[in-house]
DNA sequence: ATCATAAATAACTATTTAGTTATATCAAGA
DNA sequence: TCTTGATATAACTAAATAGTTATTTATGAT
């Protein structure tokens, strides 16, 4: 009979605590989450969580900026900087839709906080750290585009980071609504296969001169 | 002193109710509800919201078949049956920015069905009816835009549909976490307008031929 | 008029919940 | 080895919450 030896890890327990609170924030949302479900999804309890992290809100505040700062570190790590701009733009549309599919919880923690209005990082240093670079970077690919002649000049790098992440994010997200309301399975292989390629299409319609696009089409 | 006269009117009561729902189901979601708010902001009582409409996730499920009902309506009511292609499509885009701005609780009370996946309207028979058609609609304005050699042919309507929804929705969801992210008042009346236009742009690239946008660009 | 029924209100209850108090146990330094 | 502080657990509490029971009151049919 295994004897429960407690074991002493304070960094092992306050991480068992965040993993397993983003597994339920992500499922239920900050009003939904149960603070007896995360303590026991860590296999800790609730004194630990609340000796660490003080309250419910500070622990979804940390979960969230954890789950923004791998987004960002992913992104980043794609490296577009010095790939040429059609294939660039290509590898970042499929790295939205692959990151948003292989961590659902992104999304449902994000539209929790804004169900909040974003109350929790609105103050948060961290938060704004991260963002820093981020529209840069769409800027610099932008730019390197234009000055080959492929793409539109003056497009807005922010307007195109919303619009690149709308076309998977929202897909994903109302992925149950919508798959009632076109009558079809949207997380079906083929669905995802498709709406990759309809993104995609789409991103180098919105940037790409008439000339570009033509071709892109004739090749 | 008004003394409280007890009013008998049960139709207008169930309205107060629904209305009252519609609010508190929109502001905190389902689980973040309250049925002590929801009675209260009617001017009714916990037990005529039981009485007539059973539990709140029923109440939850039929404020939601409302606001779908309500945005189908509208849409409906725009006829561009007969409208020239691309006129009709930027009046579909405006249709849906202006929709959804005008009615935020439609994008809250939507988000919490989805983060409950969609269980309250799987089974509604209401919800399919007013799905059908709505695809339809799409499919005739690309058919017709094809067939003047203005779109390409060949575009999936449901596709379109999903991303005509996307850019304007997935902007004002998360408008909270993207002021703070992009470090700008997204709400501001010229970023709203700025991305209304971006938008009608967004979608006339994707549908038109490269020879359309090159008229419309030198016209 | 009066009766039956539906509409309305208020007070109540059993449970759930975030957060706390009290207590035990380990491990590192003196 | 003893002490001290940090780590862990369990039992508790006050408030909140969905749903009910008990009671009153208006209204339309007879």
């Amino acid at each position: 009979m295994a004897a429960k030896k407690q074991l002493r890890d304070p960094e092992e327990t306050k991480r068992r605590i965040m993993a397993a609170a983003k597994v339920e924030f992500a499922k239920s949302g900050l009003g939904g989450a149960r603070v007896d479900v995360i303590a026991a999804r860590a296999k800790s309890n609730k004194r630990m969580m609340y000796h660490y992290f003080g309250n419910k809100e500070t622990l979804f505040r940390l979960v969230l900026e954890d789950v923004y700062a791998d987004f960002r570190e992913a992104e980043k790590a794609l490296e577009l900087d010095h790939e040429e701009p059609i294939v660039a733009l290509r590898k970042l549309v499929s790295f939205n839709w692959d990151y948003f599919l292989e961590n659902p919880e992104f999304i449902t923690l994000v539209n929790s906080e804004n169900l909040h209005k974003a109350k929790h990082i609105k103050s948060s240093k961290r938060m704004q750290e991260m963002s820093r670079n981020f529209v840069g970077r769409m800027q610099a690919l932008l730019d390197r585009g234009a000055e080959a002649n492929l793409f539109h000049k003056n497009l807005d790098a922010v307007q195109m980071q919303i619009s690149v992440a709308a076309i998977a994010y929202h897909y994903l997200t109302n992925r149950y609504t919508g798959s009632i309301v076109f009558e079809r399975d949207l997380m079906s292989a083929k669905a995802l296969k498709d709406r990759l390629a309809f993104n995609i299409q789409t991103v180098l319609r919105i940037v790409c001169t008439p000339e570009t696009l033509r071709k892109l089409e004739t090749e």
